[in-house]
DNA sequence: TTGCATGTACGAAATTTATCGTACATATTT
DNA sequence: AAATATGTACGATAAATTTCGTACATGCAA
């Protein structure tokens, strides 16, 4: 199983995490709102994650809902790991601060990062 | 000017930013450690490369020379950008605990983002 | 100078990913 | 019932990316 999802896959997939289920004209109309493809497109696209087991399907109504079987976890993980090995030479403290320098995260963002290395790396 | 290099492309650049300047037979060998193409491959790929406008190239000797055009920030960023908005919902505390998370920093690594932060987002 | 190693150039094919058209089935409306 | 709307299936094409073969030039060793 391949488990790494295209551009144009993670794009539907976003979609199916926020809403946890959906049919493809939802997934489409949704898409309609920032990108400009046909319908067959989204149902092609659809149906190939679904042979690659990316999500699964309700086929018993006309209209088919698809689910996600794969985490956005997973697919977060996924893609870390991937920029990390090709732009950050491994390195997560680079990662780390080049993520929080550039994009300016609110003071929470911030406190919530401090709390988590708190509880993580016990003490200093 | 696109400045965003394909996978491939970003393979190679990773070698031409540890190495400083390269020929495309340094690439190569680099490259065929880990992989297995041709050389004339990844010369073709360096000299798409070259028409991007992702290295520029020295071709006084026979041998052309090849430097980065784009830093390894600049990459390193526009691969956060990408994966922030495909995969973490735009929050860059999601991304930064993530990646924490599961990729056991080190103490040091946690000890240099935590100087990190306090040095930018003042007060705790 | 001949032969071989090493280079670049570049067209073409192979792969991968994305897009679309058309056929066909089933609801829904009038 | 006929017409229309909505849905799936799926082959074909397009577009982007990667890979390779071949031609050709040049440096170097025998």
């Amino acid at each position: 199983m391949d488990l790494k999802p295209t551009e144009s896959e993670l794009e539907i997939l976003q979609i199916i995490w926020r809403r946890g289920q959906c049919s493809v004209r939802d997934v489409h109309d949704e898409l309609a709102k920032s990108k400009d493809a046909g319908y067959t497109t989204t149902l092609k696209l659809m149906q190939i994650m679904h042979d690659k087991g990316l999500v699964e399907r309700d086929t018993t109504a006309k209209t088919h809902l698809y689910k996600a079987l794969i985490t956005r976890e997973q697919a977060q993980q996924g893609a870390l790991d991937k920029i990390l090995s090709t732009v950050f030479k491994g390195s997560t403290a680079d990662l780390v601060i080049q993520a929080l320098g550039q994009h300016r995260a609110s003071k929470d963002e911030i406190d919530a990062i401090k709390n988590f290395l708190d509880g993580f790396g016990e003490g200093k």
